[in-house]
Parts: C-alpha cells; structure tokens; sequence
DNA sequence: ATTAATCTTGACCTTTTTGTCAGCAAAGGA
DNA sequence: TCCTTTGCTGACAAAAAGGTCAAGATTAAT
C-alpha cells in the first residue's frame, strides 16, 4: 500500500498555496512553490494543475498571477483531495466488466480480498474524511491532537456501523485482470 | 492509495495455498493457483517466491512437489503479509538521509503529512494486524463479521493511544527525493 | 506596443513496476 | 537409469508512473 507522488507532492502543494496565500494575500505562483517544496517547477507545474482540475485551487495568469484556493481551507477535505489525485484503494470498475458471464468473483477464494480492502478504505476514509486542510496547516504538535481527537470520533463512528450490520462491507470488488 | 499487483495477488496467491492445501492435504502446485486464480503460471511464480522468501511457506520440489504454509493460517497475520508483499505506507529511509544538513523537514509545510501518514498508518496496521490467513479462509459473510469486530477492537487500542499521547504520531516521514 | 512574468499543454524521456521466457535443479516413478 | 513433474533463477520485454522540456497563451507593467 503506497502512496503516488502525486498524493504526496499534490498535498503539499496544495498546503503551501493555503500557506502562503494566508500570509501574502497574494496568488501562490509555481516558482514559490518549487522553492519551498524543493521540486522542480515544471514537476509542481503537473500537481497544480491536478489541483486545478480537481477544482481545489483557482488559477490568475499573467503578471501577478498564480494560484488561490477555490474554497476556504476548513471547507476542503484531505480525503477530496487524495482521491483526486491519486483515487480509490481500488477501483470499482472491475467489479463490473467481469462479473456478467461468471456471476461473483471468478477467483476462487471468493473473495474475501474486498471485504478486507474494503474495511480498510472505510476506516481510512472515515479518518480523513474529518480532516481539513486547514486542520494541517498548524504546527505539527496542535495537527497532532486534532488527529486522535478526530480518531477518536471516528470510532464511534465505526460502532454504529457495525450495530447496523456494515455498510463498509457491501462493497464490490474484483482484482485487475492480467 | 493503492495496492501493488503483488499485494493483492500475493495475497490471494497464499490464501488458495492455504485452502487447497486444508483441503487436499497435499502440497499446492504453481500450476494448480494459475489455474483457480487465472494467472500466469510464470506470474504466480513470482508472487509465490516473494511469500516463501518471507517466510510464508515451505516449498518442495520434484514430482510431488508443491507449497505449504509454514504456520498454521491462524498465526500468519495479514499484516505481516502485507508488509512483506509490499513495504509500508512510507519508509522510514527518507527520514535519516535528509536531515543531517537541515535538520527537521526542509519542506516548509512543517511536515503535518508525515504526522498524517503516520496515522492512517497505524490504523490501518492496526486492522491488520488482528487478522490472520484463517480468518480470511471462511466464506465472506463470516469475513464481514469478524472484521467489524475486530474492527470494535481496533478502536478500543486507539483510545488507549490517545490517552498516552499517541505513540502513532511519534515517527519521523521525508518525502522521496525527485 | 513591447516586454516580462505567469499559467497551459502536449510531447518526450527516464525510471519503476509488472509480466514473460528460457534454462537449470531437484525429486519421484517407470 | 532415464524421464516427467515439479520448483528456482536471472534475463528480458512491456506497461505504467514519474519527470522534463519546449512552445504557446494571457495579463500587467513599462
């Protein structure tokens, strides 16, 4: 289980346009980016505009253009952005193409494989689904008390779930074909 | 997020050699999981070397040859499998490498991504960690079950973090370096 | 108008991941 | 002993991901 670069370079791309613009007022422009991110500018060039795309960030060319988040940082959820950029722990088109002529899984194990993946990508989605850009943009000791508080709520979360029999479970799943 | 091809069908690969296995009493062949898989005979090799050098199972050859587990399927953690298919969530090499010269992360965003990915991180290990190859062995429904309560679990260990301060937050993350 | 700064795009190259192949090694049965 | 069935390995090929480059488009300042 990796992340892409492009999560990980596109989140914190994404951090220093919330960052800077804050601080500046201004449009974040790429060239800032690429010197506090220490990436090339052509490579921030291709997160930013994944950012674009996804509807994160709005763009301003020219002189004193560059770029200013399209919401404000409370309103813009880490798990948005990681799906935009890098999408699901699994795709759910598998599920479709081959389930015509065989009916489930043709893999034998009956797949308990998505259940498992599945739980994974709820409990996952659940976490960062609570958490803000903005919740990142503190230091790192305040983001880490949001984190446990926002775990914490995230449990019981979890325990309705499983009273009421799991939704997080009912998912479709099939692995990528050859 | 995603899985690598190897997770998901080293994973599976190791679930049909434990099945058939219980099954047959015999070793498992690499021709009969091509076979209930629908993979390569060459592919499910590889998958099948990278879970014996993990430790996984036995091989033997010749004529009747074949793999076994070598634990029995309740003491093989998913985890476990997982981690050895496919790394974790970030390496901890980064960290060492790069802080010699500028100390704490030179990426200005103060590195809350580390702190974040730690904690899906553990989370998500977690998860994982309390469920063995068994209990992937029964059909999906008793699956379903036993991961909401292990999930119940799960939540239980994570307050008990959180009231200590949260070791799942203490780890060091760099970016890879482009 | 011209220029300089900026974003935008598509094409290209490099690296990593994934999958295949051919040849070897071991073990059992004829 | 020889042959068949199996696993084992390293080299290769194909595909995907990651990164770079060059040429264009837009805007503000001069």
């Amino acid at each position: 289980m990796k992340l892409s670069t492009q999560e990980e370079y596109g989140l914190r791309c994404l951090l220093q346009i919330a960052r800077l613009e804050s601080t500046s007022k201004q449009p974040v422009t790429i060239g800032e980016i690429s010197r506090v991110e220490g990436l090339s500018v052509a490579n921030v060039g291709k997160f930013v505009r994944a950012l674009r795309l996804g509807g994160f960030v709005d763009s301003e060319r020219g002189h004193t253009g560059g770029y200013r988040l399209a919401r404000p940082a409370t309103e813009i959820s880490v798990r948005d952005v990681l799906d935009t950029l890098g999408g699901k722990l699994f795709d759910a088109e598998f599920c479709e193409e081959h389930s015509g002529a065989i009916g489930a899984c043709t893999h034998s194990v009956e797949c308990s494989v998505r259940s498992l993946w599945n739980s994974v990508q709820f409990l996952v989605d659940r976490l960062l689904n609570q958490i803000s850009l903005h919740d990142m943009l503190g230091g790192e000791r305040e983001f880490a008390s949001c984190l446990t508080e926002r775990a914490e709520g995230l449990l019981q979360v979890a325990e309705v779930e499983r009273d009421s029999a799991g939704p997080s479970l009912a998912h479709e799943h099939h692995p990528p074909t050859p």
